[in-house]
DNA sequence: TGACATTATGACACCGGTGTCAGGAATTTA
DNA sequence: TAAATTCCTGACACCGGTGTCATAATGTCA
């Protein structure tokens, strides 16, 4: 046998013709149970596998979905965002429990990847991972829904279609950080994050923060953020130019876990201890979290479950059903460098 | 334009028969300058985008590589080894490089993995990529070479087809803990992993450890060796074990930074000061490894350089051309851990 | 026994490209 | 001017499945 066996072939062997062979192995009920058995055991002797693209042609579906992961253009082009790996993992699980493959590919937010993937058949729908500049991609969203493209996304708001999105309660996570806070008697508070609307999840956990705060009577002060992307280095940085003007807090809330690793070695640094002095809290509860020194205090956002929802999502939106926007609730996880 | 264009709509539109799309699209030089021209333009205006299906069902290939992690079944599901993640990283960068899709997917190290991803056409070769029980994979392997399927492996030896292999020069790896040990003086030596040779990237770190300790005349104590599988949890335990049996030693070598964060952990709990009374080295340089306290000394694996050789060596085999067995190089990276 | 439903199968068009072959038009050569 | 060559294009088979339709064989009922 050259090659590789075709349904051709096991029609011959079985004595029955090609589109019997077809629906025999696809458990037609239309095919008599012996004829059946008979060519599955030839298919099985063959060693016998569908051919996914012809059937993907025929079917104009191909059980693929595909993940595009923006990193942020700034970050270290050689470590990816634990966040990220970790939900990886999660979407690539649950695509494999739904019977799905899951073509995964890294884009520059710049790049022009709108579409690509579903066009070309490749994937009936696209699920769509990153921080950043999502004001950007507003645009491309739009491309995407003109052409009816299948897709959903990770933190990011589409205009008019909060049913695409599935993410972190991240207001409701910064109000955690608040709220712990001030369960802690720590008033004097610092944000590291990004303050304006350029980033909506760290925007959205800062408004949380804030106006937990305020429920609270206590101010934040505008002096006392930095703005930071979502790096170890940027966070480190963004803490040291706090210092270095001088800025007294007692407690520090980091829109993502890497920022506040980035912030206690600034504060070690500058002598500044953690928790006593400033006591600190991430965002994320990334693998890392709970072996730095100390332990980081953090808001967990639940990976697996997010990986889930959004293939769930997905699929529902392939199969035409409807959509509920989803809102996962985040969790603070309590260790020592916040008491 | 109901449903998505294909090449006979920009055949239609553009006066000239499909074939002549086809080959204009390809840039083939059959195809007068101006005639492609026109089809670009239409093309893009249509938002035309080739069929995967149809192209790789022609051409009988797909583009595509699959990439098979094969996860320790003993370890915690809702984790996954950091290392393995930044491979993932690298692999997919260097895919996207070499203008392949990926398709990655999980896999429990007892199912029926061999081959589907190439018989059925959706990819061109398979990357394997797993700790383990590698003795287990041999008659696999024989399956996927006796159907002529492409395929490389990261770290497991396939008998009689070295070419296949990309590891990291474990052996190596091993000989520079042990020299970092001894330059510090520290000849009291225990190690943490496999010293049997049921995983034989553990063994061969064993190896090189235990042969470089003897070439300066130190004999490591069979009592000091414990086994572990690559978890933070298995380091832990392990460790635990030795100090409970009493056993003494001033120098620790982990099989993986995981067993190595463990058993800080472990040594840690029992008041034994890291690296004062004991030195100890982890193996990989996953990202947490710095984060850790103190600071973990460990063997680097270059994932980026370890994923572009799997994929390179990959489309080599692909394309039939000849591949050499690849060795990486470890570096030591010295951190507190051990000073 | 004839009308009709049920079951199992084969023939065939089709999905959307790619590659081969034949041939017309334009250009060069004898 | 006829022959040869080059350039460009269209017709068509093909990749390997899936789905529709026609039909033969068998069973059911009046």
């Amino acid at each position: 046998m050259k090659g590789k066996a075709t349904s051709f072939d096991i029609a011959h062997y079985a004595g029955v013709s090609q589109s019997t062979v077809s629906r025999a192995l696809r458990n037609s009920h239309l095919v008599n149970e012996e004829t059946r058995k008979r060519v599955f055991d030839i298919a099985k002797k063959l060693n016998y596998k569908v051919d996914k693209n012809a059937s993907n042609l025929r079917t104009q579906q191909s059980s693929t979905l595909a993940l595009l992961l923006f990193e942020d253009p700034t970050s270290d082009e050689s470590q990816i965002n634990p966040f990220f790996l970790a939900m990886l993992g999660s979407i690539t699980r649950a695509c494999a429990k739904e019977g799905y493959d899951l073509l995964v590919s890294f884009q520059s937010a710049s790049a022009d990847w709108q579409a690509d993937y579903e066009d070309s058949h490749r994937a009936d729908g696209i699920i769509l991972l990153g921080y950043g500049d999502y004001i950007d991609y507003q645009p491309k969203f739009n491309t995407l829904l003109e052409q009816n493209t299948k897709f959903v996304c990770w933190g990011a708001t589409v205009d008019n279609r909060p049913d695409l999105t599935v993410c972190c309660d991240n207001y409701g996570g910064g109000k955690l950080a608040a709220e712990h806070f001030i369960a802690h008697s720590r008033t004097d508070c610092a944000f590291i994050g990004d303050a304006s609307d350029h980033s909506p999840e760290f925007f959205s956990r800062f408004q949380g923060f804030k106006d937990e705060l305020l429920a609270n009577n206590v101010k934040i002060n505008e002096r006392k953020t930095a703005n930071a992307i979502s790096t170890e280095e940027s966070g480190y940085h963004a803490t040291r130019s706090l210092i270095a003007n001088n800025i007294k807090f007692n407690a520090l809330f980091a829109a993502s876990d890497l920022i506040a690793i980035g912030a206690i070695r600034a504060l070690k640094e500058a002598n500044i201890n953690v928790p006593k002095d400033v006591a600190v809290v991430g965002f994320d509860n990334i693998a890392i979290a709970s072996y730095v020194n100390p332990p980081l205090t953090t808001i967990e956002q639940n990976t697996t479950i997010a990986g889930q929802m959004l293939v769930e999502n997905l699929l529902k939106l392939i199969r035409g059903e409807d959509v509920q926007s989803t809102l996962l609730p985040p969790v603070l996880i309590s260790r020592k460098s916040s008491s």
